[in-house]
DNA sequence: AATACGGGGAC
DNA sequence: GTCCCAGTATT
């Protein structure tokens, strides 16, 4: 493939872009910062996730760790507590492992230097090119989501934007754009341009600083552009949750800390094929416990992962001993406790089943 | 090149 | 329901 060249000088984009942003930017937690930990820990918080959705947590996450010496200093299982809700919990394994090699090998201080940065667990280019723009003012180009539907539009693109292809063209038009000064500003301004203005549906161009620049505008293709992506349909899975109640207090496990939701807690569940009969794999699983009881079944919770949906079909069980549940990563659990736990999503809502039977 | 990896908000 | 989000790592 050959490269295209915007039409346009850089110099033209960036400075109405900049004059834009000092009257119309955001504010938000973790900006008014250089300090490259606190950069680094909101790029990897937003790697696919809303500002609505990371804000909290990154100030929650700062109080529990400062810097990235405290941080490094944690057990995992208390970053993965802190992260429980964000999702792509592997962010925080990698998190955790990039601040004991930043703390052991750099002396807790980022390296400045693209290749170092990306060789460091969960930063990939676009992050590194953040770190480096924002904590380090390096002129370094970044390609999030935002940039991406921006330059979609500027540049016209008329291909899948995730194809490689694409993502050729993408970054050499970032490159082409992304200033020697003010690299600082100029990142974040874009970022707000493709949140605030050049938005996925409905982009409002009449309040766009680089509306002249547009070619997506000027072909008329701009509800059109970023072309979308052929979305393949999630396949269905299917799984007993049970609640198993002694005493007031109830059975709650922590999932192995590698692998899909990992680290997080859970109710015991097993998962069954669609054709199978969900009361009798979770009898097994209580057998399993060296427990047995009578199951009721609560009803089931729906919950929709990234590459897959979850039916969860909830059992209650009332038993009068502990069974051969006594030590590992199972614990009992009152229900105060239980709402305040790190539960995966599902399970929260198969927790809610507990409520709404002692209702 | 394709797939794994979460959860919530907007519509 | 669908689409989208300050992407990266693995296969």
């Amino acid at each position: 493939m050959r490269l295209v060249d915007l039409l346009f000088p850089a110099e033209k984009f960036v400075e109405r872009l900049l004059v834009w942003y000092g009257q119309s930017g955001r504010d938000l937690p973790w900006r008014n910062t250089r300090d490259p930990y606190r950069i680094w820990l909101s790029e990897i918080m937003l790697q696919q996730t809303t500002v609505a959705a990371v804000s909290n947590y990154y100030q929650r996450f700062l109080e529990h760790f400062p810097s990235v010496e405290s941080l490094a200093a944690a057990p995992m299982t208390a970053v993965i507590d802190l992260w429980a809700g964000l999702g792509y919990y592997t962010r925080a394994r990698n998190l955790h492992s990039a601040a004991k090699i930043v703390v052991d090998s750099y002396s807790g201080d980022f390296p400045a230097d693209v290749e170092a940065l990306q060789a460091l667990p969960g930063i990939g280019r676009s992050t590194a090119g953040a770190i480096l723009a924002l904590a380090f003012d390096q002129q370094a180009p970044i390609l999030d989501a935002n940039v991406r539907r921006v330059l979609c539009r500027i540049g016209a693109l008329q291909q899948p934007p995730r194809s490689t292809d694409a993502e050729k063209q993408l970054w050499h038009w970032s490159e082409q754009l992304t200033p020697l000064s003010k690299v600082h500003d100029y990142t974040q301004a874009i970022m707000d341009l493709g949140a605030m203005v050049c938005v996925p549906r409905q982009p409002l161009c009449e309040e766009c600083p680089v509306l002249e620049l547009c070619q997506a505008h000027d072909l008329g293709l701009e509800q059109q552009l970023p072309l979308k992506q052929v979305k393949k349909k999630l396949p269905n899975r299917h799984e007993s949750a049970l609640l198993i109640n002694v005493a007031g207090r109830y059975l709650a496990r922590r999932r192995m800390a590698e692998g899909f939701l990992g680290g997080l807690w859970e109710f015991p569940s097993v998962a069954f094929a669609e054709d199978d009969n969900s009361a009798e794999k979770a009898k097994f699983l209580l057998a399993d416990f060296g427990l047995e009881g009578q199951l009721e079944l609560l009803g089931s919770v729906r919950h929709t992962y990234s590459h897959f949906h979850l039916e969860s079909s909830v059992y209650h069980v009332s038993v009068d001993c502990h069974g051969l549940v006594t030590e590992g990563e199972n614990h009992w659990f009152s229900p105060e406790k239980l709402s305040n736990l790190a539960l995966h999503g599902a399970h929260k809502k198969v927790l809610a089943k507990i409520y709404s039977k002692e209702k």
